[in-house]
RNA sequence: GGAGAAGUACCCAAGCGGUUGAAGGGGCUCCCCUGGAAAGGGAGUAGGUCGUGAAUAGCGGCGCGAGGGUUCAAAUCCCUCCUUCUCCGCCA
C-alpha cells in the first residue's frame, strides 16, 4: 500500500512500477484514484467549512439558552437546518469516496526495489548464489513419503480419513526429527540475538488485511465460522500484527523476533505430482523470523535475514541456493523477496524451503506501525520476514540429502541433542 | 458461556446534553527563592490525524476505548463491538 501523497506526486513512477509487474489492467487505477482524491479533498473542504459554521452557531445557541433567550436560539437553529441537508450529502460523499480510494490503494502494488529483476512470472526468477555442492548419490533416492514410510514415520491414509487430503500424521522418529528441527532452529535464532516468541494462532480480520493483499487472503486464509477470526497462514501475520497501532520509540528498534507456530493454508489451485506427500499441505509448523526496523536499515536486514536461513541449512549439510523473485512474481505488498531453495538429489533440482521478504512500509502503513525519532519526527517502520525453517517441507530435503546407501538416515551432529543422542534413524 | 462494574490526556481522577479543546492531583519542563539542594511559591504541559498552506507558522475539521445513531449541540443519551476487573459456569 502506497502513500496517496506519493502517488499524487509521482503518478509516472507508480505506473511504470505497475508495468514492471505486468499488471497493465491496473494502470487506469492511478488516474482514477488521483481524480477521486482531488474530489474527496474538495468535498472535505466544503464539509469542514459547514461544520465550522455549525460549531459557531451551536455555541451561540448555547449562550442564548443560558440566558433564557429561547426565541433567538430557535432562530439560530433554523440557520443550521438550512444547510444540514447539504452537509449530510457531503458527508455521505466523503465516506463513499474514502472507501473507493482505499479499495484502489489496496490494489495498487508497492514500488519494487530497483534491484528486482523484471520478469512476468516465476519462470523468470533469477538464481543468485549456490551454497554447498549439490550431490547426486549413486543409489536411488525414493520419494520422501516412501522414505518416511520405511520407518513407519508417516500415515497419510489415516490423515485423509480424519481431516482430508493435505494433512499428515508424522510418527515415531520422523515426528521426533520434525520437532528436533524446530527446536534446533529456535535455538539457532536465539543464538543470533533474536527474541523467541509464541504468538496467537488466530488473528482478527483487520490484522489479516493489514499484512496481506486480498488476493493472498482469499487463496490462503481459513476463517473461523461465526467469529471475526482467521487461522494464521504463518506466524509473520501475528508477529507483524503484534505492532498494530503502535508508536515505537526509535531506540527500541530494531525489533528482531523469532516465532514458532503451526501454519494453516487453503492452498487454492491445482498442484502437480511433485506436490504430493508433505510438500504442499493445509497445516504445517514453522519457525519464522521478523524484523521491524528503520527504513534506511531494511536492505541491510534483508541480507542478514536470508543469510540466517542459508546458514541453518548449511549447518545441516543441505545444499541450497538463493533465487530472486522477479517483478511479476513478487506479491503486491513486497519491495523485494528471495527464496531459499534446498537441493533435491532425487529430482536433481532445487525446491523452495523458505522465503525472505522486505515489505518496506506497506504493512506498517496498513497497520499504523510508527516510530518516533529522537528529534520528535514520526515515520512508518519497515517490516521484513523470513522462514527459518518449515519442517515438514524441510524434512524432504533433510531425508533426501542424508539418506545412506544402507537405507538409514544420518542425524546431523547439531540435531543429535534434540534426538536423544541418536546418530541415525534406521 | 452467564451476571455485574469500568475504560477520560504521561499516571491518578472530576465531569453525565451547551463558554469543557476537558476541573483537581501526581509527574515532567521552565522560573523565583537557595552558597547548593530539599521544602515552598509562580508558569507551562493534549498527542494524533485530515484539509488548506512554502511552512515543523497560522486557520479549519475530527478526537474523552472503537464504530454507528439521536440533537442546533454529546465525554455526557441510545445501539453494536473491543478491552479490563469481580463473581459464577466450563476446561487443558
Amino acid at each position: 500500500m502506497l502513500d496517496i501523497k506519493f502517488l499524487r506526486e509521482n503518478p509516472d513512477i507508480v505506473k511504470q512500477n505497475i508495468k514492471n509487474k505486468f499488471q497493465d489492467n491496473k494502470l487506469p487505477m492511478v488516474d482514477e484514484v488521483i481524480a477521486l482524491d482531488a474530489e474527496s479533498r474538495k468535498t472535505q473542504q466544503e464539509a469542514d467549512g459547514l461544520r465550522a459554521d455549525r460549531n459557531k452557531i451551536s455555541k451561540q445557541i448555547g449562550a442564548f439558552m443560558a440566558q433564557g433567550k429561547k426565541e433567538e436560539a430557535e432562530e439560530f437553529k433554523k440557520k443550521v437546518t438550512a444547510f444540514s441537508e447539504r452537509l449530510a450529502e457531503l458527508e455521505a460523499k466523503e465516506t463513499q469516496l474514502q472507501e473507493k480510494i482505499r479499495e484502489i490503494m489496496m490494489a495498487i502494488p508497492n514500488i519494487i526495489d530497483p534491484s528486482v529483476p523484471i520478469g512476468k512470472d516465476d519462470s523468470e526468477n533469477v538464481e543468485l548464489q549456490k551454497f554447498g555442492e549439490p550431490v547426486v548419490p549413486d543409489f536411488e533416492i525414493p520419494y520422501h513419503t516412501d522414505i518416511m514410510e520405511r520407518f513407519n514415520g508417516i500415515d497419510l491414509d489415516a490423515a485423509r480419513r480424519v481431516a482430508g487430503n493435505g494433512f499428515y500424521y508424522l510418527m515415531g522418529d520422523i515426528a521426533r526429527l520434525h520437532s528436533a528441527v524446530i527446536s534446533y532452529a529456535r535455538d539457532f535464532m536465539i543464538d543470533r540475538g533474536f527474541t523467541y516468541c509464541v504468538p496467537p494462532f488466530m488473528i482478527r480480520s483487520d490484522v489479516v488485511t493489514g499484512v496481506m493483499s486480498f488476493a493472498e487472503m482469499d487463496a490462503m486464509m481459513y476463517k473461523i465460522e461465526g467469529e471475526d477470526l482467521y487461522l494464521i497462514g504463518t506466524s509473520e501475520h501475528s508477529m507483524i500484527g503484534k505492532f498494530i497501532d503502535t508508536m515505537l520509540p526509535e531506540d527500541q528498534l530494531p525489533q528482531t523476533l523469532t516465532s514458532y507456530s503451526p501454519c494453516f493454508r487453503k492452498e487454492k489451485g491445482a498442484h502437480g505430482l511433485e506436490e504430493r506427500g508433505v510438500y504442499r499441505i493445509h497445516q504445517f509448523e514453522k519457525q519464522e523470523m521478523i524484523v521491524i526496523c528503520k527504513p534506511e536499515e531494511s536492505p541491510m536486514w534483508f541480507e542478514t535475514l536470508w543469510r540466517n536461513t542459508v546458514d541453518l541449512f548449511r549447518s545441516l549439510d543441505i545444499p541450497v541456493r538463493t533465487l530472486e523473485c522477479c517483478s511479476g512474481d513478487l506479491a503486491d505488498l513486497k519491495v523485494k523477496s528471495i527464496d531459499v531453495e534446498a537441493w533435491s538429489p532425487r529430482q536433481k533440482k532445487y525446491f523452495e524451503v523458505g522465503s525472505c521478504s522486505n515489505l518496506g512500509d506497506a504493512q506498517a502503513r496498513r497497520l499504523r506501525i510508527r516510530v518516533k525519532g529522537a528529534d520528535g519526527q514520526k515515520y512508518l517502520a519497515h517490516t521484513l520476514n523470513n522462514t527459518v525453517v518449515a519442517p515438514p517441507r524441510m524434512l524432504i530435503a533433510y531425508l533426501e540429502n542424508n539418506l545412506q546407501a544402507d537405507g538409514s538416515v544420518r542425524i546431523a551432529e547439531c540435531l543429535q541433542p534434540y534426538m536423544g543422542g541418536k546418530t541415525k534413524i534406521q
